[in-house]
DNA sequence: ATAACATATGAACAATTGTTCAGATACCAA
DNA sequence: TTGGTATCTGAACAATTGTTCATATGTTAT
């Protein structure tokens, strides 16, 4: 008997909360970033969670390429390509530059491409055991 | 003059394609993972990419927590922990064990751990660059 | 058996999101 | 200037998504 603990309900901004392990959950609370560091990145990865911009990002690891390809390459037109691109650049996962009338985009620095890497990895890690 | 390369149109599947540099395209078309791949890794990016399942996700790094404790923590309902919960596990992400009546979450495998971290480094090289 | 507890599930609603369309901006050549 | 090209932007719609609520499992203790 009592191998299991118990959920204590502790008050907390008036509101009743039940906690089992009180220790653990303030140790994260200790280890955890700010709100605005958590929202930026999960804004980075959800950026990188739809399949269009995914699919532009993936391309644009292997060449420089303007709006007009990558809307030929995604099957995308080129005004979704552009918002696309427009998100990518805002948390700064693509950079471009401008030659002529024809922008290049290209991925903005080596962690984007880790964190396409480190991505890979895992669901072919998955793949490998089967789950 | 004649600095910047022109559009051509070509046919696909019926449809007019304006491309730019066909080269480029094809090159990014062979080096593409598939279909299946992309939707996939674009899942498992955007289950990351919600506050909500990142806080969770950023709190089972420091120590393995139950249903209970993670909504004490992230301020949640446990109900709609356990939905986040299922999400992350249905893409691997992390993993319960059974004790008693209560289940505890961890990070799956090392994967998960490098994804955050390199997505934490990244946001935090913008900051440094200052956009 | 029953009661209490921890977690999971399904449906429904509000909020967010990706794409399309029409039009705007920016650059180049004549 | 004009015309052509490449990209961008804002509004609007359809589709997706996170949370809530009520309820259902599954476990432990009596």
């Amino acid at each position: 008997m009592m191998g299991t603990p118990k959920a204590k309900i502790l008050e907390e901004n008036g509101c009743r909360i039940r906690v089992v392990h009180l220790d653990r959950v303030d140790r994260a609370r200790k280890e955890i970033i700010s709100d605005r560091e958590l929202d930026r990145l999960a804004l980075t990865y959800s950026v990188l969670g739809d399949p269009s911009r995914l699919k532009i990002v993936m391309a644009l690891r292997t060449v420089e390429m303007c709006v007009c390809d990558l809307a030929a390459f995604t099957g995308l037109t080129e005004s979704a390509v552009s918002h696309q691109l427009r998100r990518l650049k805002d948390l700064a996962l693509v950079k471009n530059r401008r030659d002529g009338q024809i922008i290049y985009y290209t991925l903005d620095d080596a962690h984007v491409e880790e964190l396409l890497n480190v991505g890979l990895d895992h669901i072919n890690e998955e793949k490998r055991q089967g789950e």
